[in-house]
DNA sequence: CATCATGTTATAAT
DNA sequence: CATTATAACATGAT
């Protein structure tokens, strides 16, 4: 389930964890979440180190260790982090759990589209070095946004906003979200908005990462009643706008949710 | 048993 | 080469 607002609630689970010793490591190693990572590089890398700090970028999650070796996590669609107490035994899904000698952190993930991943070295990893502006940031600019759109004229907008390397940390709900508040069918060419929608994507993009954040990212509390999102998974779901039953239909092989009469 | 799920990526087709 | 479209990944809920 997590985007953005979600990925940062989630990371923050694990922040009791700071300053804590890591006693132990404990890791299904032929998980497909290790894919690509060096497994045992990672338990003798933090055994005996403290959780130092964690951040977040879109739907990426680093944490940061006391040698100053790196943590990423991804929770792809089924991810979940979570602290307990000890002693902890392991769950069918938990592909890795960190064991302090009071807490067990653990990363959970029955679906194993998520992914782990461990930097050596002190420098900021590199591929967080050069990461696209989220729509939160100073560098999320009209201009950016502009060319984005002018460069994928024919991709309709929703599926677009899904792409990680212009949006990162929208996913299907904040898309469909941005969508319906903009009025605008998800199959919208995105080559097709004038100079002033341009502008009221990109406002309603920052909006909904903003008011997701001091929400969900929060403490896991809703959203606004008035936004598409409590509703969209409602078995008699209705538009909170207008009240017309709401559409889902697959688009480029995920489901968009919109309102056939507020959205042309 | 069939369908669906809040994600990404390799590969194919324009 | 750049852009667009699709299939595949693995599991659980309904």
């Amino acid at each position: 389930m997590p985007e953005l607002a979600e990925v940062f609630y989630f990371a923050k689970q694990w922040d009791v964890g700071q300053g804590q010793l890591i006693a132990d490591v404990a890791l299904h190693e032929k998980s497909r979440v290790f894919r690509g990572c060096d497994v045992a590089a990672l338990q003798s890398g933090l055994i005996g180190q403290k959780l130092r700090a964690f951040r977040t970028h879109g739907k990426q999650m680093l944490f940061e260790f006391s040698n100053g070796h790196w943590l990423g996590l991804h929770l792809g669609m089924t991810g979940d982090l979570k602290s307990r107490p000890q002693p902890y035994t392991p769950e069918k899904h938990d592909h890795l759990v960190l064991n302090t000698k009071k807490l067990a952190l653990v990363f959970t993930d029955p679906r194993m589209f998520g992914r782990v991943q461990y930097f050596c070295g002190k420098a900021l990893p590199e591929p967080w070095l050069k990461l696209p502006p989220q729509p939160m940031d100073e560098g999320f600019t009209l201009p950016r946004v502009q060319s984005i759109l002018q460069r994928h004229p024919k991709t309709p907008l929703k599926a677009l906003l899904l792409d990680q390397r212009y949006f990162p940390g929208v996913g299907n709900w904040m898309a469909d979200e941005v969508m319906w508040q903009m009025r605008l069918l998800p199959t919208t060419p995105a080559g097709e908005l004038e100079a002033k929608q341009t502008s009221a994507l990109r406002k309603t993009l920052k909006k909904v990462c903003e008011v997701a954040l001091k929400t969900i990212g929060m403490d896991w509390s809703d959203p606004p009643e008035s936004w598409l999102f409590l509703h969209r998974w409602d078995k008699n779901k209705s538009c909170p706008r207008c009240g017309v039953g709401l559409v889902k239909e697959d688009l480029r092989g995920r489901t968009a949710c919109w309102c056939p009469a507020c959205q042309r």
